[in-house]
DNA sequence: AATGAATGAGAATTCATTCAT
DNA sequence: GATGAATGAATTCTCATTCAT
């Protein structure tokens, strides 16, 4: 079910750039999602017009009309691109990373971390994601579920493990992700008042950490003193 | 500095009322701001037309116009309007309750009930914000501080009066009000996975539970069971 | 069956101006209907701009979307006026004569001369019909069949008053229809040879002239001698 | 002045392929006007784009511009090709066929099947001759001139023969012509009436049919019977 | 010779805003 | 005070045409 939405709407997006050499559709894409990205963030999907964005991007606003079918499917390939960004950056910060409870603060990390390098794109998802058609809010909302289940499996490994009570995981992943949001949707207040890292361990720990276990509570402090070590 | 700026917004909405009937004015604004809402909520700022909203609201479009300078100056009301009615919540809530710890209940659960009740306003403010000329998303700004300082007062007494431990405040603060937004923001996924009642002890209590001290923790159980009684 | 497509097709054009005051509308329509036929007559339907055709009505550009859906309904608007205005001739030119005879001549001369006098108008509808959308053809297909009928009564009524053989009728009828027509479409030529005058009698009741009995051959010389005398 | 006029036309069109093989430049010419009929005739000059006809003929869209300067030329070279072909029917119908008579009924029956069989290429070309320029369009009357005059041809023998009354010669041919033309324009109502043999015989042949002189009666008759004979 | 990527001029359409009634 | 007709600026999207490869 899920499937056959997502191609009807990719199909569209593919149909105008059948015949055309792959390499270049992609990097015209690319070169097209992040001028949008920009002028979208500036002003709004709205305010943004086509030419304003070809001319961000360097190019004429008709070739625009040869990579993307129309402007709506501009929006969502940014919002795709921004959640995909999100998403991406969790398993590469993991990779390697054995034990439960280190995935779980990693993941939280890096999370946090990628969405404060991309701040104004994730203010996008937040203003525009209803000026896409159904079909694709729906397409950005799997994408978003996609991206909690990451964390999600890092929370309940810690609870198998028994550094965490058990606890209704998925509504804690939605207080991690949104804190995480937070960061950006409320950055012009909280960066006044704390620096990233210090939201990162006032905020955004402290989603977790009165779940843990005395187990959980011991693990953490190796992990602190660790990272702390290795850092200095 | 920031009254000035707030006048000169507001001298341009009530310029073009002048020798009206101030009472007039008044039901005909909220007219025009209640229908703003619902076309704004329903469609966007950009999608919903003058036409659509004076119609919504049973009046001809050429009617908005002799009550409001312009479509921009429409949407700052209807921000005002929703920002300002989930703040006069809480004060009401408050009425009459003495304790600090009590008090900070009955705010955390009255401002998230009101953005509960406002589901589709407060996305309006989040995603509408924006299209708003940078005088106006000032004042909308110090609006938003207002209400947070409503709350910062329940949290500033409950750490005088040895319930909570010293902490962050403003950034606490910040966890509340962006949780509770998050029932607004990610209600299409919070509600199938919980109740409102349960998001609230879930998600909102959380963020300060941990912080309580010991005689915090004590008051916390007989303002519970009196809850619980009262409630039976 | 037809009047299903009809009602869809009429709907459409009526939607835009549910509450408008009809008389206006009406105005505005045929305002904006003769300015389009120019335009569309003089450089065709996708040369002529609306804005052409705005200036031609003398109103702005944005009015002609206050009354007409689209283009295409503007086109075929004109197409529906030409073909009923061609139609409406008919049973005015046939008003009060009763003898079968007189009313094949004169439908068939009142015809010609609607047609001759609509020259470009009718060009338009050979030139734009196949612009239309399908659901609009159908419709310009019925009309043209309509118009058709008024003459083929004649005709029939001819046979059974035993002035004409009997024949294929409605294959009659449409050469004398497409041969009215050829003034028309053929104009640049046939006006060089002929008048209008000689072209209805040489051309126009040829078709019908060589089906007569000897008892419409007699009628005829009558309504000739009549038709003579009294011009003279 | 009318092969000025026709050479200056036709020198644009050959400068662009003046230093080209003049067989490709033939077969390229013949590959396009083929594909460029299918495409105007299925949705008309306006709609159908370079790039569809360039992919009709199996073509890039940059190519087309070496062998047309632009796509009005590619138009006249598909309606003179139309009407070209539909001359060029005639005299090979003629080829060996003696009798006066004879000459008028293999040309306007030769004539009428040409146009029956290329339809919608002769809608085309009544649809779109206006969207040429001025001087195309003289071009193409002249060649409409050409073809008519070989049909007068006919009918003119024929009242030398003593086969025919004397007549308006052009206007009776363009009867004829036009008649022939109404098949294609009027096939949608025609073609459920009637079968191509049945209208060459009602509509066409009933053109000059009652012109005839007893010695045409007869000559005619022994025609059918030879004819008839032949095919049985 | 052939390609197809890029351009940019142009057209339909929408809608905030004005203003005569 | 209220209306809604009229305006015109602004935007999306298309496509003939060019040109580097």
């Amino acid at each position: 079910m899920h499937s056959k939405v997502k191609n009807r709407a990719e199909d569209k997006v593919k149909s105008i750039v059948e015949d055309k050499d792959p390499e270049l559709v992609t990097k015209r894409r690319m070169q097209l999602v992040e001028a949008a990205i920009g002028q979208f963030s500036r002003v709004g999907y709205y305010v943004a017009t086509i030419k304003d964005i070809a001319d961000a991007a360097g190019v004429s606003a008709g070739l625009v009309y040869q990579y993307i079918p129309d402007k709506q499917d501009l929006l969502f390939l940014c919002l795709q691109h921004i959640v995909e960004r999100n998403k991406r950056e969790i398993p590469a910060a993991l990779e390697g990373v054995k034990d439960p409870l280190s995935r779980l603060v990693v993941a939280v990390e890096s999370y946090t971390r990628v969405i404060a390098a991309n701040r104004n794109a994730v203010l996008l998802t937040y203003r525009e994601t209803k000026s896409l058609k159904p079909e694709y809010v729906a397409l950005m909302k799997r994408m978003e579920l996609d991206t909690n289940a990451l964390i999600a499996a890092c929370v309940e490994d810690c609870v198998k493990a028994g550094y965490l009570i058990p606890t209704h995981i998925e509504l804690l992943v939605y207080r991690i992700i949104t804190n995480a949001h937070a960061w950006a949707l409320k950055y012009w207040r909280l960066r006044p008042i704390v620096t990233l890292n210090q939201y990162i361990e006032l905020s955004m720990h402290s989603c977790w950490m009165p779940l843990m276990t005395p187990a959980g509570q011991k693990r953490y402090d190796q992990i602190k003193n660790t990272s702390t070590k290795r850092k200095s």
